[in-house]
DNA sequence: TCTGGGGTCCTAGGACCC
DNA sequence: TCTGGGGTCCTAGGACCC
């Protein structure tokens, strides 16, 4: 049997661990730029605060109901989100970390899972101090599926065991196409159509239907809501394929010089989250785009590839191809939102193909990166050491108007528990 | 004024090879 | 009159996830 834990609200819930004063109210979290909700508390979602929605359309909403809003704060959700690891980790050796607030761990050769289960969630309430929900079920879609009938029916036990065909059949039954764990808005909208509605429905379509209609992919999902284990648990997490980094401005920009100065610094971040990983960048995809929610604007969105001469993962190779890549799509007279990387094709560090004609010093440039990145680990990854292209008025700098301290990973910002 | 960011996998179709 | 077949690689686009 496969457990999925989930964190409840989980960036909610982290900022709530440190503002004890917000219990009870409504809470929510922004994305980055203050933009769109992505987290809300149970109150927030009872005064019908939708996920992803604007905060701009909600102000009134907001301060009417007292809502704590909160900018998010990715280095502490981090920093959290291990902790709840290792505590789950303690439960079952065999886990696959999947998301910041999720999990699936292997429970096989356990005789009483509800007791496991209660006692997987009791521990991270009491090491963390996040509330979790526990789905069990012999395939981890089922474990999702079940992990989402604890939440969506306020389940007081805050687990749900999946082990006769009975409750499977009864939750299936309760569970809308669309909120099945591989079926989108895309797939929901062909199979409502097509008279399937429900998980029920879904799980006993022909196989041949569930190719043609959903390929293999929907057929493994098939079968898994049959208790057909066909998707593995992948304890190791393998290396990404692809390290993006891209951000909507604080402002919309027009000046080449302000998008150039951004650009390197979503370039120096792959750059080190490539080296933190150990590959090297084959090619990287530099991309510009506008606003296309201000209809008043003309709209420019391009993109374009850059092969590397040779594969790299050093800040400053990275940062003179992608404004290389940028000569070629910025446009004058267009107001920008956005701009970003992508670093493709990645190649591990250790297996690299030299050019007979490149230049680079790869030794010399390897440890300035190493000395780089130790001086950055020194002041606990704040980029204290920059190149000068990164540097400036930081016109395009995110907006987070309510951040959070880093309480858990800066030290001059840890909570104090008496005022001083 | 203000609408996120970072990923994976699959398929179809074209180019090219022998 | 007759105009193959099988394979690989690459890319773009679409679907999904949190």
């Amino acid at each position: 049997m496969i457990a999925l834990v989930d964190c409840n609200n989980f960036y909610v819930s982290c900022e709530r661990l440190f503002h004890p004063g917000v219990l009870g109210r409504p809470v929510v979290v922004l994305s980055n730029n203050d933009g769109c909700v992505i987290s809300r508390s149970e109150e927030a979602k009872t005064l019908g605060i939708r996920m992803g929605a604007p905060a701009f359309f909600m102000e009134e909403l907001l301060q009417r109901h007292q809502v704590a809003v909160f900018s998010s704060n990715y280095t502490l959700y981090g920093s959290l989100s291990q902790r709840v690891m290792q505590v789950l980790s303690s439960f079952a050796p065999e886990m696959e970390v999947y998301s910041i607030d999720e999990a699936f761990l292997d429970l096989s050769g356990h005789t009483s899972l509800p007791t496991l289960a209660a006692a997987i969630r009791a521990g991270v309430l009491h090491d963390v101090g996040l509330p979790v929900s526990v789905g069990v079920a012999p395939t981890k879609t089922l474990a999702k599926m079940a992990n989402r009938a604890v939440k969506k029916n306020k389940l007081p036990e805050g687990f749900l065991v999946l082990d006769s065909p009975e409750k499977t059949e009864a939750v299936l039954a309760a569970t809308q196409v669309e909120d099945i764990w591989g079926i989108g808005p895309q797939y929901a909208a062909m199979l409502h159509q097509k008279g399937f509605h429900n998980a029920r429905d879904l799980s006993l379509v022909p196989d041949d239907f569930a190719r043609r209609e959903l390929t293999v992919v929907g057929l493994r999902l098939v079968r898994e809501l049959r208790g057909i284990p066909c998707i593995a648990l992948e304890e190791a997490t393998p290396p990404k394929k692809a390290v993006c980094v891209a951000r909507s401005f604080g402002q919309l920009l027009t000046q080449k010089t302000d998008i150039q100065e951004a650009l390197a610094n979503y370039a120096a971040v792959a750059a080190q989250k490539l080296r933190a990983q150990n590959s090297r960048a084959t090619v990287i995809q530099v991309f510009v785009q506008t606003n296309n929610f201000r209809g008043q604007d003309a709209q420019y969105h391009r993109s374009v590839n850059v092969r590397l001469p040779v594969p790299a993962n050093s800040t400053r190779e990275l940062i003179r191809h992608a404004l290389l890549a940028l000569d070629h799509i910025f446009k004058p007279g267009y107001n920008y939102k956005k701009t970003g990387i992508t670093a493709m094709d990645l190649v591990p560090d250790t297996e690299v193909q030299e050019n007979l004609f490149e230049t680079t010093n790869h030794d010399r440039e390897r440890k300035l990166m190493q000395a780089l990145d130790g001086i950055t680990r020194h002041f606990a990854g704040k980029p204290v050491l920059r190149f000068a292209v990164q540097g400036g008025d930081k016109k395009w700098t995110l907006r987070q108007e309510r951040l959070s301290p880093c309480y858990t990973t800066r030290l001059h910002e840890i909570i104090k528990a008496k005022p001083e």
